[in-house]
DNA sequence: CCGCCACCTTACGA
DNA sequence: ATCGTAAGGTGGC
């Protein structure tokens, strides 16, 4: 494979606390960067993308290859239409604008977060310069597929395979072949299944076949990214009537018909591919979260409930306001393992500065006017009946006090 | 609706 | 060593 053309570096300002690529790009939101010699890269929409970063700023390289036309018994590089012919005129600063939602200030986000929220105060200061990326959303749709029941290092192994084996190879870096993701043809074929079964995938090889099957046949044309938030457009859409028209709601419940997608996966879609950052994906990591930090209490059941699904997204949203998926992502991101090294460092620290009265989170301020929702009610009052443990937990001494019986949800 | 449990595979600690 | 458990859950009872 020859290398077509290649942009000079080029760089945008911005500080390591709007954007750290070393922390966005390992912390489980996209399973496909791969960090080679300081640099980042990513085989994207027909191109290969580069990162490298210092304080001041981002530095970003294109790398096209020499034949866009596709290759002999290729899946084609993406979904409809999008053009990757001569790359004359360079959008990747469109694109890098877009994919990491530059247009909001993350500073200031993380301001207002920690004013209405004393456990972000506490928490963020060691994680700046997490963003939520705007990613394509059929390669978010089937990265989260695969993440049910799994970890980050074998998801990213499991995506990889996919590029390998069944998407366009673009380019190397080095001697490191790059493939970009695959579309939904590529995936619904017979044989895919037991492929991916042979390749490691378990039950998701079913779930990944299916969900192409039924988004490349049995879904509208441009199904998926009609569900995409109007506020938040794709880099390159613009004359799209079909796209925008969709809530949150809506785009949450449509994605629910896919194959392997309940509702944290489609709240992951919601969230980083689909560009509504209220979506709040509840997984057990944030379970844990809430019950920990936020007084959810613990419940005696192994598998929690829709109701309780919805109530941690929704009281989320009431402390975080409309990018409460964003904040999310940044307690996740502290409370992984793979980044616990900070937050042991960081835990010495608090234990200093902040108060035990401090951890108790205060009456959330609105952000947001909740938006009426009569067909919840059975949901709440289910809800309102189940009395829990609730723990609060002395973040000085370590030590974990019962409180009396309180209800789950504070409406 | 709620609550179980099987589901593939891998890695890690007891 | 062998086993249990957890890993960014979902689908079917």
């Amino acid at each position: 494979m020859a290398i077509g053309r290649v942009s000079e570096w080029r760089k945008l300002p911005l500080s390591l606390t709007e954007l750290c690529i070393d922390t966005t790009l390992r912390c489980g939101q996209s399973f496909r960067w791969r960090k080679i010699e300081d640099e980042w890269h990513l085989a994207l929409y027909g191109r290969i993308l580069s990162l490298k970063q210092d304080p001041e700023y981002l530095h970003y390289k294109t790398t096209w290859p020499a034949s866009t036309g596709g290759f002999p018994g290729s899946p084609e590089v993406k979904r409809e239409g999008s053009a990757e012919e001569s790359p004359s005129n360079d959008d990747t600063e469109q694109l890098l604008n877009h994919y990491f939602s530059l247009k909001h200030n993350a500073a200031e986000l993380y301001e207002l977060w920690s004013l209405n929220d004393l456990n972000f105060r506490k928490k963020a200061p060691k994680f700046t310069g997490i963003r939520i990326m705007s990613q394509d959303a059929w390669e978010t749709l089937i990265g989260f597929i695969c993440s049910s029941n799994n970890n980050i290092s074998r998801i990213s192994q499991m995506v990889h395979k996919l590029c390998k084996y069944y998407g366009p190879l673009i380019g190397h870096v080095g001697e490191e072949p790059f493939h970009d993701f695959p579309g939904p043809q590529a995936l619904m074929g017979k044989g895919v299944e037991s492929h991916l079964r042979e390749l490691g995938f378990g039950y998701r090889a079913k779930y990944i076949a299916e969900t192409a099957r039924l988004v490349s046949e049995e879904k509208p044309r441009g199904w998926l990214e009609s569900l995409t938030n109007p506020d938040n457009p794709g880099f390159d859409a613009e004359e799209d009537p079909a796209r925008g028209r969709a809530t949150y709601k809506e785009a949450h419940e449509q994605l629910l018909s896919l194959s392997g997608v309940g509702p944290k996966v489609a709240d992951c879609v919601c969230l980083m591919g689909l560009g509504w950052g209220e979506a709040v994906p509840v997984d057990t990591h944030v379970w844990q979260i809430a019950q920990r930090d936020y007084k959810f209490g613990k419940v005696k059941t192994k598998t929690f409930s829709k109701a309780m699904y919805d109530s941690v997204g929704d009281h989320f949203r009431k402390i975080w306001g409309d990018q409460a998926g964003w904040a999310q992502s940044v307690l996740f991101t502290a409370n992984l393992k793979s980044f616990s090294d900070r937050s042991i460092a960081k835990a010495e620290v608090d234990d200093v500065k902040v108060k035990v009265e401090d951890t108790v989170p205060e009456t959330p301020v609105v952000l947001t006017t909740p938006k009426p929702r009569s067909s919840k009610k059975r949901q709440v009052a289910a809800l309102e009946t189940v009395k829990v443990e609730v723990e609060e937990v002395d973040t000085t001494s370590g030590t974990v006090r019962r409180s009396k019986r309180r209800k789950v949800q504070s409406t």
